[in-house]
RNA sequence: AGUCUCGUAGCUCAGCUGGUUAGAGCACUACACUGAUAAUGUAGGGGUCGGCGGUUCAAGUCCGCCCGAGACUACCA
């Protein structure tokens, strides 16, 4: 007969590598997919991460976060295929290997060769996959690692080139340009990463210009008419972009003024628009504000500049006045006539400057978007070049283009000049100069502001149109925004939020990097850019090379690897028989990762069935932290929208990040990092998931503390182990293996029932949370019903019935409802905590053989018996538990031992259910408090003194400005006028006169005394305790002192529980009146074969019975 | 700068659609319990619910503004 495994104590640890090790011997995770059906699936994507770098705390808090939901619907019978992946593109792998190399981007085709770099790349990428492996099993997280998708394979990246033809076909590829950072010095864009390098940012001193605008008077609305010449100011740091104005820009909510003044350098009389907010600081120094018009008229030269604001409007009212171009060198070559005007932007602040902003499309990221969004689209100030292709008026070496009069072949930054080449007049300068003396000039000032440099030459950067390939995402905006609504997040407000918002205000995608380690952009060209074409495929690629080849002839073929520089090499063949060139951009890659539920399945050249079935998309679940949400949370959506019109996932957790305990991020630096295997390793891997998931919202940021972790190892992983510890000590000396028919529930004893009701209730609530996301509710609940009902209400209580007596119903019922508890528990918890539960559920199992799997992750997720929940039942037992902590809390103030029986204990009788739910758990309520009756006292003695306090939700509303004046007069109810309303269940109030018909329901009535007895309340429950010690209530307290003091010699003496003993007392006259009543009483419960007084006993130990009286005992064992 | 999240006891967190005296665990103190014992019970101290204003008979809860922490996005004339 086999028995229930006993330990000496609980190695979390130890069981992780136990069970780990039987997972692996029999293949429990690849089983758990395998037997369940294909056609009933949970879909769930990996997001992969980055081999690259070493894996940390936050990765296993985002890996439980997934793992829990995947385990949770395996359970309830989905097949769950999990395949993992990894990340292998990107900038942080190319920096990595620069560092590692000693070279910079600039290097890479000079020092070292594009094939060399990428090989490099290759190598570094899965670096560290052993570490990812390795924590990826120890933390329990089950995902198939054998066949990962990686993002640098030729499969990969065919599905998603096959992505990128679809949305080319569709029209949503197409080149433009964005504003990027851009160094003239060192001819090469730069990253936001790059910018960010300390020391790119600095204080620089700028000549800027507040320009004058002459408004165009017939565009001028009604208001700002009949004041002579209106000019508009618009402020810049960069005098060099006002060639390239094309736009000045206000904030529509902004209020303007009209100031009437004189131009401080011609002298000249003007009025300025500017926002009435700046007024003030503008016309500081040398203005002064006058009244009236008199002061205009005396001013001369050397006074004062007068300033009067004529009227105001606001900026609204300003949108679509034109004004003459300020510096008209150029035309833009789209559409002139929609230029020099004034449009909106949100972005406009009054900070600084005049309120207007000076818009220049070509040379600001704001500017340019202002300009696009604009109805109708204002032209950024582009000019054909002798190749008829559209330039901005500075080229990619900072110059000033041909054209431009005096300015052209000048560098827009004197920086830029070879040393001592630098004019003494900056562009800038000659540009203010040439403002003061046209009149177009309001002020010119030296200026210190922050200015990024280029972190490589010093210089500052430009912000410069680069082309780009785009994604048109904004046409699909309001799709994206429609499928997100039917879209699940955790937490909702991300959802809506964060990520709402950012598609509402969605701007084209911009796909392009000009990198070498990713996935190259499949378009070729020809020189002239008449003709292009996408490749999707590699068939179609090798269709194209071979007629290329025959046109060209060439011999070319597909490379084997289709990275740079290979692919950059094949030259395709137009229709006019020119040679096409790929375009030499690489694709972002998010697009890598958004790109993951179809390229991982090497759709559509592969497993076709699994995304257009719909068995493998969308996705059920994915979840990844709440920094993926304009990732890949983002690029998932876009992708699937665009290409295949569908959400690309149902259900998403966004989780927080994961900080150390004082709420600071960890970082390296800091070396506040928490190491994953050190804390696994010494925790267990379930204490860490528990706690991770028990003490925060996956949502909210963890504060990470190992204390934490320890808590959760004693409170709860502690307490179950006890639990099952127990069962198993008794189970093993009855050798219960629940080989007896199952006892009916309503045959077993009302604790019994109890448990098995709330464990019902406990499921029902556990499927619901674990089928809402919401792992924390689910996890705390669980925590509950262990550590304050099942282990300390139901196994305290019913410890007697497992040790005592013969092997009776009863004790199979206590056995049957405990093992019940621990098994379902052992399945509510396996999400969470698959190795501990699969521990337990396999040593509860192999014994009682009731499953007929061999892991608790084969089985099936338990279902509530809606039949066993009785919440009449757990009511009763929750006045059980509330009457004998006031029973406590009563013995206490005396100082009455709980081994010391007392007499009785009064309680008001609140209602007859009341009443007759406390006389169903009478003896329950005895037993824990050592008590004899129970005594419900009906109110009609007259002795239970009452209290009535308002209803304040019925009488709220009615009563208004007047309820506290009621509460206070219903607080003051006397103990007839309670009884009244009691009687009649009706009662009138009066206020100040004023008189409200008041019904039973408006009061709350509570016992509150029963005046001559020690009382004690809980809420509407009331105790009292009679507390005389009569000398039989003394005899068998002193039984109860002797019982305990034997059993604690039996204990340090260790013998087993079974041993049966014989007892010497040294006597006593004290102990007489004992040993006359509870002689046999005591011998039972020691399992004493005899009990022998003895007058001067000299053997045994001296113990303390009570504080006046101390004996010798003496213990050994009977044969 | 914008968007979002968070702010309740020394620490970690509950607090449902507004309702009476704001709760739990940990930690601390005292006492008790003990055939589960690195557990448990009872009692105690500890709170201007980030601040200010508003709505309401009534605000931790709803609204506005501000402060602080964090994330993401954007970098500005």
């Amino acid at each position: 007969m086999s028995k229930y495994r006993e330990f000496k104590q609980l190695n979390l640890p130890e069981i992780d590598h136990e069970i780990l090790q039987f997972w692996e011997e029999d293949q429990v995770f690849q089983k758990s997919i395998d037997s369940k059906p294909a056609d009933n699936t949970f879909v769930f994507y990996e997001g992969p991460p980055s081999a690259n770098g070493l894996p940390g705390i936050h990765h296993v808090m985002s890996r439980t976060v997934k793992d829990i939901f995947c385990r949770f619907q395996t359970m309830k019978g989905k097949r769950v295929e999990r395949k993992g992946g990894w990340d292998t593109h990107g900038l942080p792998i190319e920096l990595s290997v620069e560092k590692e190399l000693g070279i910079t981007k600039e290097d890479i085709g000079i020092k070292i060769s594009v094939d060399e770099y990428n090989a490099k790349c290759r190598e570094v990428v899965m670096r560290y996959k052993d570490v990812w492996d390795n924590i990826t099993k120890k933390m329990g997280y089950w995902v198939d690692l054998n066949q990962p998708y990686i993002t640098f394979k030729n499969d990969y990246i065919e599905s998603v080139w096959w992505l990128l033809g679809r949305l080319y076909e569709k029209g949503l590829l197409y080149k433009g340009y964005t504003i990027q950072p851009y160094s003239p010095a060192a001819g090469t864009g730069l990253s936001s990463h790059e910018l960010n390098q300390p020391g790119c940012y600095r204080d620089v001193t700028d000549t800027t210009v507040v320009a004058q605008f002459k408004t165009i008077p017939t565009s001028l609305p009604a208001v700002l008419t009949g004041f002579g010449d209106v000019y508009i100011l618009a402020w810049t740091t960069t005098p060099w972009t006002l060639p390239s104005n094309t736009a000045l820009t206000v904030g529509p909510k902004i209020e303007y003024s009209l100031v009437k003044t004189f131009n401080q350098y011609t002298f000249e009389p003007i009025n300025v628009i500017l926002a009435s907010a700046l007024v003030t600081k503008t016309f500081s120094g040398k203005f002064v504000a006058v009244e009236d018009d008199t002061a205009f008229s005396t001013f001369k030269e050397g006074d004062k500049v007068p300033y009067m604001t004529v009227a105001t409007l606001p900026g609204s009212d300003l949108l679509g006045i034109r004004y003459e171009q300020l510096l008209p060198l150029a035309l833009p070559y789209q559409n002139p006539e929609n230029a020099f005007r004034v449009i909106g932007g949100s972005f406009v602040t009054t900070e600084d400057g005049t309120g207007i902003v000076h818009t220049a499309p070509t040379f600001g990221a704001d500017d340019a978007r202002v300009a696009k969004e604009a109805v109708p689209e204002v032209p950024p100030m582009l000019v054909l070049d002798s190749k008829e292709n559209p330039v901005p008026l500075v080229d990619l070496q900072g110059k000033f283009i041909q054209g431009l009069g005096d300015l052209s072949g000048k560098y827009v930054k004197n920086e830029y000049y070879a040393d001592g080449q630098a004019p003494d007049k900056s562009v800038d300068v000659e540009i203010a100069i040439r403002l003061k003396e046209e009149n177009k000039a309001f002020k010119v000032e030296k200026y210190v502001h922050n200015y990024p440099h280029c972190w490589r030459t010093d210089k500052p950067v430009l912000y410069y149109p680069m082309d780009s390939w785009f994604i048109k995402a904004s046409a699909v905006k309001e799709r994206m925004t429609e499928l997100n609504k039917t879209i699940n997040w955790k937490p909702a407000s991300t959802g809506e939020g964060r990520f709402g918002k950012w598609l509402e205000n969605l701007q084209d995608w911009n796909l392009s990097r000009s990198r070498y380690w990713g996935i190259p952009l499949p378009i070729w060209r020809t020189a002239d850019a008449a003709e292009e074409i996408c490749i999707n495929s590699i068939e179609k690629l090798s269709e194209e090379i071979t007629k290329a080849n025959t046109k060209l002839g060439l011999d070319q073929q597909v490379p084997k690897d289709l990275h740079r520089p290979y692919i950059d090499s094949v030259v395709l063949v137009s229709s006019k028989g020119e040679p096409m060139k790929r375009e030499l951009d690489l694709i972002d890659v998010w697009f890598d990762s958004g790109s993951m539920p179809y390229a991982q399945w090497h759709y559509p050249f592969e497993n076709k069935e699994k995304i257009e079935n719909r068995t493998a998309f969308p996705a059920d679940f994915i979840a990844e932290g709440v920094d993926q949400t304009r990732g890949w949370f983002y690029t998932l959506h876009a992708i699937a929208t665009m290409v295949f019109d569908n959400v690309a996932f149902k259900n998403v957790v966004s989780n927080g990040l994961v900080l150390d305990k004082n709420g600071v991020k960890m970082s390296k630096r800091l070396g506040n990092v928490v190491d994953p295997f050190l804390t696994i390793d010494t925790h267990g891997a379930d204490a860490t998931r528990w706690y991770m998931i028990g003490n925060a919202q996956p949502w909210d940021n963890l504060k990470f503390d190992v204390e934490g972790i320890e808590e959760v190892k004693r409170k709860f992983f502690g307490t179950l182990y006890n639990t099952y510890s127990f069962f198993a000590l008794y189970a093993n000396i009855d050798s219960f293996t629940f080989n007896e028919k199952e006892i009916a529930i309503e045959e077993r004893p009302e604790i019994d029932q109890w448990i098995i009701s709330l464990l019902n209730s406990l499921i029902k609530e556990v499927d619901q949370d674990f089928a809402d996301y919401e792992p924390t509710a689910a996890v705390r609940k669980i925590q509950i019903f262990v550590d304050d009902h099942l282990s300390n209400w139901y196994v305290r209580l019913c410890r007697r019935r497992f040790w005592r007596g013969e092997y009776s119903d009863d004790k199979i019922a206590a056995y049957q409802t405990l093992f019940e508890c621990l098994m379902t528990l052992s399945k509510l918890i396996a999400p969470v905590a698959p190795f501990f539960s699969d521990w337990m559920f396999r040593n509860l199992n192999q014994v009682a053989s009731i499953s007929e799997v061999s892991s608790v992750h084969l089985d099936n997720f338990p279902v509530a018996d809606g039949q066993k929940i009785n919440k009449d039942l757990e009511q009763r037992m929750e006045y059980a538990q509330r009457i004998s902590s006031l029973v406590l809390s009563l013995r206490k103030k005396d100082n009455i031992r709980v081994r010391q029986p007392l007499q009785k204990i009064l309680i008001p009788a609140v209602s007859e259910d009341f009443v007759n739910k406390v006389e169903m758990v009478a003896d329950l309520i005895k037993a824990e408090v050592n008590v004899k009756e129970i005594e419900l006292l009906a109110d009609t003695t007259g002795i239970i003194s009452k209290k009535a306090k308002a209803n304040f939700k019925t009488l709220g509303k009615r009563l208004g400005g007047s309820m506290k004046a009621a509460s206070q007069i219903i607080g003051n109810l006397s103990q007839a006028e309670i009884a009244g309303i009691e009687r009649t269940g009706k009662f009138d109030l009066d206020i100040e006169g004023q008189i409200f018909e008041l019904t039973s329901e408006d009061f709350e009535i509570v016992s509150e005394d029963i005046p001559g007895w020690q009382v004690a309340n809980d809420r509407e429950i009331t105790v009292a305790l009679d507390i005389t010690i009569t000398d039989g209530l003394l005899a068998e307290g002193m039984a109860r002192e002797l019982v305990n003091r034997i059993q604690n010699i039996r204990k340090n003496s260790d013998f087993e529980v079974t041993d049966r003993i014989i007892v010497s007392l040294e006597d006593h006259p004290a102990l007489r009146p004992t040993i006359a009543s509870f002689a046999s009483y005591i011998t039972s419960e020691v399992l004493a074969d005899d009990l022998i007084l003895i007058d001067q006993l000299k053997e045994g130990e001296s113990v303390d019975l009570t504080e006046e009286l101390a004996l010798m005992i003496a213990v050994k064992k009977s044969n």
